[in-house]
DNA sequence: ATCCCAACAGTTTACGGTATCGTTCAAGCG
DNA sequence: CGCTTGAACGATACCGTAAACTGTTGGGAT
């Protein structure tokens, strides 16, 4: 059986009162007792119950992260983010996989929520938003929506600056004296959208022709995004006018282009640059290393553990928020050639 | 305020004992009173909360899942059969993303245990086994060691089958024609023993001399996997003897060294033959498809997922165990030249 | 000497759910 | 008609912890 406090007051001819005293800090023990408790507790390998203390003060002092899969590299930094907050104040993280299933999605929120935790993070790809909001109507407890924004939601997220990664990649093409800059668009999602508003305003800014033929979309959404990335490339180089530039949605589609470029032939970057998104460690070592935004995952987490804690501490200065982490550019070989 | 049993029983005029059987299924509730309670459960959208239940019946119906990132692909299957096993039995699965670090990980632990989970899964990258040891001995809840293996732990463990891994990955290229056959062996793990032992059985058996320089370890273990792959390659094209085949411990550095046998002018798969580990589903879509061990993550997480349960339900024919999932070969073009 | 108040420790009660046993009441039986 | 029986539901105690309160010292101020 595990130890409780009883067994350590017994075993110190205390009441466990006074045990769960000094574990919690309370100043009315002296300072002998604090100590040799403390000591005691060591050696038995105490371990709170979490669930007798909850039930007790209606806290757990725990918070909940659910995100759609844990195979994506760059949810790593952004959990570590969201951990690093939690850690520093003395929150537990626990984690969930949905596996982008929906149903599911809400059977794991359910589980966070009998198990008690103080507030949940949630990474939804859901678009469908009628869940959350009865959720934070219900006002059990604070909601923070991280990375993706299911439509409808405007509050409690923390998220990517999605028009200035357009913009910065486009900005970053033009520098780099490409005329013709083509934006290969992933998902049909808001995040996109954004992106190829940003990417629009960088041309405006900058005198260059906005050109709808050269925004593509994949032809085939269930390909893999190398795959799209490689076809949609073939396709913009069977055309006339040849694009000199490629910003893609992903890093993954990004290589999937430049694969496409090379097996044309084409010369990277003399010929033509390409920026991807998402700057993954794994691909900046490969062959042509590529240009990236990178997302400051770690940061983003952070800032979403942060605002989580603050609306467990409640009402103090902790309204809903929406926080949009500026991106940032990675220069590589793969745009560097008439930079 | 949360929705307890007790609202629902002032709602109908019941007890909340009365709602408290009809959740658990008793039987001494007439079927009116069932369908009534039910309904209004439903209604209230109630969700128990375990840290009362844990309390009484000292269980969670809860498992625990450390391991040691989410950003690894490979990771997801072995969750997500975790996850299956779990669910079938109508418990929770929980996570915890350790970041490679055993202080962490072992705080993570205790997180698990205050939250009082049922069983304890682990994916750890710790070799040193103390603090395991420990918590087998103390007998508080099952523990279940997923993927790796520490030293020194030998119970309760399911794991890949890595002599059949190398013995596979090494037969192929035997029949693929490859008679000089170089293993790029990785972390200097009991696993990568395990391989380079199959990978010389294989050799044996088909009467192929041991040639202990093909059996190349990295210079720079701080690299990326890729880049390692990348330059042990190019260190075995500079020799005299050149492979004909190469296996990996790893997609990563397999794809690393293709690339380095491309810069090079080499033929693959007509010079030059490779195979993977992992069948890492990003990269069988590259430009050359990578033939490479298919690792049954899904199944080996249900297996881990069952010896968990089999071991919270007790002594039933439940005695500590180790099973070991046996690797698939997947052919692709990497390797298919001369088959 | 008396009172008061730190400083310290113990008691009581409550959290939300469940195991166990008890109660009620109507039906069935000899 | 008294008794048993059993279905349907309720009362109580308890799980491990914590808040709020109650005691018990002993020492300094009055």
């Amino acid at each position: 059986m595990r130890v409780r406090l009883k067994d350590i007051a017994k075993d110190l001819n205390l009441s466990k009162m006074t045990i769960s005293k000094v574990l919690r800090g309370q100043t009315d023990i002296s300072d002998e007792t604090k100590a040799r408790v403390l000591k005691r507790v060591k050696e038995l390998k105490y371990i709170p119950n979490i669930s007798a203390s909850s039930l007790r003060t209606g806290q757990t002092k725990t918070m909940g992260l659910v995100l759609p899969s844990i195979g994506k590299p760059h949810l790593s930094a952004i959990v570590d983010g969201i951990r690093h907050a939690a850690g520093a104040q003395g929150y537990g993280l626990i984690v969930s996989p949905s596996q982008e299933d929906a149903e599911y999605e809400q059977r794991q929120i359910e589980v966070f929520l009998s198990l008690q935790v103080d507030a949940l993070l949630i990474v939804s790809l859901q678009e469908t938003t009628t869940f959350f909001e009865q959720m934070q109507r219900s006002k059990s407890i604070p909601l923070v929506f991280v990375d993706h924004r299911p439509a409808g939601i405007m509050q409690n997220y923390v998220g990517l600056h999605d028009v200035e990664v357009g913009r910065i990649a486009c900005e970053h093409l033009i520098h780099c004296a490409c005329k013709r800059i083509a934006y290969l668009r992933g998902p049909r999602t808001a995040a996109a959208d954004m992106r190829a508003k940003g990417y629009r305003q960088a041309l405006n800014e900058h005198g260059l022709a906005v050109q709808s033929d050269l925004v593509v979309e994949s032809m085939h959404p269930e390909e893999s995004e190398y795959r799209r990335g490689y076809e949609a490339t073939v396709r913009l180089l069977q055309r006339r006018g040849r694009p000199d530039g490629v910003m893609a949605y992903s890093d993954m589609m990004a290589v999937g282009a430049m694969d496409a470029a090379i097996s044309q032939a084409v010369r990277i970057p003399e010929e033509m640059c390409f920026v991807g998104c998402g700057d993954d460690a794994l691909l900046c070592s490969m062959r042509i290393p590529l240009t990236s935004i990178n997302i400051a995952g770690r940061e983003l987490g952070l800032k979403a553990g942060q605002l989580a804690l603050a609306a467990i501490g409640g009402g103090n200065g902790s309204r809903p928020q929406r926080i949009l982490i500026k991106p940032r550019l990675v220069r590589r070989k793969s745009s560097d050639g008439h930079c």
